[in-house]
DNA sequence: AAAGCGGGGTT
DNA sequence: AACCCAGCTTT
């Protein structure tokens, strides 16, 4: 073991945070895997409640294979990239199948799973000296070599030095050591290298230039989408059409959403009645949805009661959710 | 409000 | 290698 390694594992064994998958007495890969996939879009604490919630419903493989992409989709509901959520689906009963991957490579053949993940749930799960790189151990590197190099460059880099200093008697330790530094100390902003237990071995903290990496990404050019959509209501119903694949929100129930020439030529031009404007940011799109209400039944839309859908809402004194997708899973978007 | 971060998939 | 997916946290 070199002085680098032992000196972040001692600092792991006493600073590791207390988390909901690490809790078990023994290493179960199938929490590993589902806690692996919930991360892969956000981060600690937001995963903990669906990630609780989660194996209460579905506590083992064999549980969740056999539950409808209907039901899966609503405890997913929330953490977005709906398409992740389908591909676990697929690549769950594809484990039931065959069984349990029994190396990267295995793992890599499931959809869903990548580069990170492959190694995360080899290393953690099943003790496999995989390497990992994801965006905290692509940060600590950088830093702990002064790389400049940005995007899939700095990636490959890091892929390099990670496989070079794997700890290979506890990988999964180890993978999770680097992470957990890049989490809690070694922060993109602010970093802590006070109490940090490799600075010393950081050229970027010896040269005093930590603020200096990652080096910094040309900034995104953001682009700018209006929509009008129009919340269709009749008999205390609320009437909803499918995204086609290939739109944004592929396969969800939503109001029907569009340029108002569109919408006119789908629907007529119903008497409406604005009732407010929603702004939702997501990736490089600022998207802007002025919301108006309409009554009509008309017959292209699939009809739900109000109590299939979510939160609901289409007038916004203050702040309110106005959820337009449903049955199976949606993301939230606020109103002003 | 803007910037930054995030990992898999596709081409 | 660059873009898409259809989001969240931090500043």
């Amino acid at each position: 073991m070199t002085d680098f390694q032992s000196a972040l594992l001692n600092w792991y064994k006493a600073n590791a945070r207390d988390l909901p998958w690490r809790k078990a007495d023994h290493i179960d890969p199938y929490a590993v895997w589902m806690s692996e996939v919930m991360l892969q879009q956000t981060t600690v604490g937001a995963v903990i409640p669906y990630y609780l919630r989660w194996m209460e419903r579905f506590p083992t493989l064999e549980s969740l294979a056999q539950a409808s992409e209907e039901e899966v989709l609503v405890y997913w509901q929330g953490l977005g990239y709906y398409s992740r959520c389908r591909n676990l689906l697929t690549a769950v009963k594809m484990v039931q199948t065959q069984g349990w991957p029994q190396s990267v490579q295995e793992w890599l053949a499931l959809p869903g799973v990548g580069d990170y993940t492959a190694g995360a749930v080899a290393s953690i799960a099943q003790g496999i000296p995989a390497a990992l790189v994801d965006g905290n151990v692509e940060r600590v590197f950088a830093r702990l070599t002064c790389n400049p190099k940005i995007n899939s460059a700095l990636k490959a880099d890091a892929w390099r030095w990670a496989k070079e200093n794997l700890y290979e008697l506890d990988p999964g330790t180890w993978n999770q050591t680097l992470m957990e530094l890049g989490a809690t100390i070694c922060t993109p902003k602010n970093p802590r290298c006070g109490v940090c237990p490799v600075s010393s071995h950081c050229r970027a903290f010896q040269n005093g230039v930590v603020a200096d990496y990652p080096s910094p990404k040309p900034a995104k050019e953001w682009i700018e989408v209006f929509h009008q959509a129009w919340v269709f209501e009749n008999a205390g119903k609320f009437g909803l059409v499918q995204a086609q694949p290939g739109e944004w929100w592929a396969g969800m129930w939503h109001s029907p959403r569009g340029a108002e020439s569109d919408l006119v030529e789908c629907f007529g031009n119903p008497e409406r009645e604005r009732v407010g404007t929603i702004k939702h940011v997501v990736t490089k799109h600022k998207i802007t949805v002025e919301v108006y209400r309409v009554k009509s039944n008309h017959p292209a839309l699939r009809w739900f009661n109000r109590n299939e859908l979510d939160e609901l809402a289409i007038s916004s004194p203050g702040r309110k959710i106005l959820t337009l997708v449903n049955p199976a899973a949606q993301p939230r978007l606020e109103l002003e």
